[in-house]
DNA sequence: CACTATCCCGATAATATTACTAATATACGA
DNA sequence: TCGTATATTAGTAATATTATCGGGATAGTG
């Protein structure tokens, strides 16, 4: 039940925009230096996190990453179903063919609940809730 | 997030066992064969759930498995953690220092309360809840 | 226009995990 | 004491994950 590198490091780097949002264009680079993760393997995570709308992109000088909507408007679970694809523990889960057994097998109903509860947790919160957090941790040094 | 064959296969064989619960040991192949596992990967992972004290089991001829407690007394998380161990979906959840960011990750904070989230549900069934949905789906048909 | 900064794409190396197999040791019962 | 069954340990093939690399496309800048 471990979340991949790729789900972290693009939980962490669109914390990061939403911290810079509305400063214009961010680089790969700060962003893998702030975060202290190689450039080149963000790059990667960021592909399907432009594809699914939610960074915008300025190629060439002076360009970089920026979000594509307010953090308030972004849900962890659209960040994580982007990069590690769904939530569900099981592959049945979300498609019943791959298992002859699926029909009636009750430990399927088990990890559909696990799914439930996982994407309740990731639904309710957004960016922007990270922000908030993020800055009365702060205050409170 | 996926919870790997480890985890499912040893929540089906365990699941089958508590259908056979009180009829003495039984034999890892014949669990193996229901559950359409290979028996030799089932072993091990039955090893976990023996040092964990949920099975226990009978050596030589007319040996097997079998639940080393009533159904009910089974909680489907104590079978994950046994196999799986943690169902952190992060590492830095159980162990604070593994991250030097942890201290003030807000990251971090989202993954605890998923994890809680998810040991919500899985703590909350047993066997006996398993074996019970199983029987009525059976009668349904 | 030439230059440079920046992201884009495909390949692949390195590593870790998963799933499974093999062989031998050990225990129990008739 | 023989046959049946699990215990233990080591090995391995397949796959997935993580990360790196080279070169290319694109867009500002002077």
């Amino acid at each position: 039940m471990k979340l991949s590198t790729k789900g972290r490091y693009a939980t962490r780097a669109m914390l990061d925009l939403a911290l810079h949002f509305g400063e214009g264009p961010i680089l790969v680079k700060d962003i893998s230096n702030r975060q202290e993760v190689s450039d080149r393997y963000l790059e990667q995570i960021l592909t399907p996190l432009k594809a699914g709308g939610l960074v915008r992109v300025v190629r060439g000088a002076r360009g970089g990453f920026a979000l594509a909507k307010p953090p308030s408007q972004i849900k962890l679970l659209e960040i994580i179903q982007l990069v590690e694809g769904s939530t569900a523990p099981v592959d049945c889960v979300d498609d019943l063919h791959i298992c002859a057994r699926s029909g009636n097998c009750v430990t399927r109903e088990v990890w559909i609940e696990l799914k439930q509860a996982i994407d309740n947790v990731l639904e309710s919160m957004t960016l922007e809730d990270l922000v908030d957090r993020q800055n009365s941790s702060e205050r409170s040094k």
